[in-house]
DNA sequence: TAGATTGTTAATCGATTAACAATC
DNA sequence: TAGATTGTTAATCGATTAACAATC
């Protein structure tokens, strides 16, 4: 497994080539991406060197090739349908997301909620009851899931979809869930992010006394 | 600068320590705070020895007093004032959380769009004009603020917040903004926690095979 | 005291960087 | 060829872990 960092990387590398692109960039230098993501040119070309990006002396690295290699790295050559559970506020903005994410290769392929109120089969992404999920996950072949609920039902959704064998789950509610064997779960923590941006601003003022 | 990492950790101690206090416990030795988080008894003490977090060779660690460490290091002691621009669905679930953030020393104070629809300066947390946002930050003295709009305002959002020599962001843009001496920047791309995901069940699901 | 845990030092591990030979 | 860049090896750096003396 390589580390957290290096694929946080290689999806910067990949932002990054896309806008050289876009500029009319064809080809580019481990020095170039370096400087544009405040990195070690080193560090690129050992990126490049593990994830199996080769590029040549004399130009550089080939954009397009290396943007294929790393879709390729990411499995965006085929769809990734995921479930969102939880259409509350949050929930609904990711399904905003919809068209971003498909892409990218993701996409949402229905909601889940326990609100009655909320469903709606028809929506171009259904919102269906939470009765019918673990069917549908077995039914649709669906491997990863994102959780939006409050965090007084998160417990609960966590354990349905443990037992409905979900490989992988974005979690977004305040409770802290461990990965296992069977699943691995991203924890997002919106608080902690706010958190850990005030800690870092309070040690940064406090540094010239140092 | 500690390292992030060892920020991160800190958060996760804080959550299982407030859990351990709920359940009615007084003391804990790193040991078994290592075995909830995953991570080993040396780390944790090594953390609170960096930290200025002491126990006692008896009972091991007080938790009220580490948790009072905590929030001291977090700066939780004063209320952080924060202000949000972009009030749509991400931006309105945000709002949402408000007393969640208050039990944890952060504050909302306003919000701020270009919707003129979306204005309220009545509500609890105010919904204001963009314009107004560089006065009302000088004015009340903001360090802090959460981009939740569009990335294609978002270049011209992050100019005004450095020009108003805000000193932390929270982005939720996809616009990756590099910190700067003056403004701290903490990224959150909901897009890449996504792609990482897949990539680590991908990763492990081909593992077998090694 | 005997046993157990902290705090800290030394050893290990892994990631990043520097350097440079190979190559275009 | 001369110059510049990749790919890779060795050196460095920092973080984690293991070990254990000090302490309760």
């Amino acid at each position: 497994m390589d580390s957290q960092d290096r694929i946080r990387r290689l999806l910067n590398y990949k932002n990054l080539l896309y806008q050289l692109q876009n500029l009319g960039f064809i080809k580019v230098f481990s020095d170039n991406i370096a400087d544009a993501l405040g990195i070690s040119a080193s560090l690129v070309r050992k990126d490049f060197a593990i994830f199996n990006i080769a590029g040549s002396q004399k130009g550089g690295y080939h954009i397009p090739s290396i943007l294929l290699k790393i879709h390729d790295i990411l499995g965006k050559n085929e769809i990734q349908k995921i479930v969102l559970i939880g259409a509350g506020r949050l929930g609904s903005a990711l399904l905003n997301y919809g068209q971003i994410l498909i892409d990218e290769g993701i996409k949402i392929v229905a909601a889940f909620d326990i609100d009655p109120g909320k469903l709606d089969e028809k929506a171009a992404v259904p919102i269906l009851s939470m009765n019918s999920l673990a069917n549908f996950i077995s039914e649709n072949d669906i491997h990863f899931a994102i959780v939006t609920v409050p965090e007084s039902s998160a417990r609960q959704v966590m354990d349905i979809l443990k037992a409905a064998k979900i490989q992988g789950v974005l979690n977004f509610t305040s409770l802290k869930v461990k990965s296992t064997d069977a699943t691995i779960i991203n924890n997002v923590n919106i608080e902690h992010e706010l958190a850990r941006l005030i800690y870092m601003v309070r040690q940064k003022n406090r540094e010239p006394d140092d």
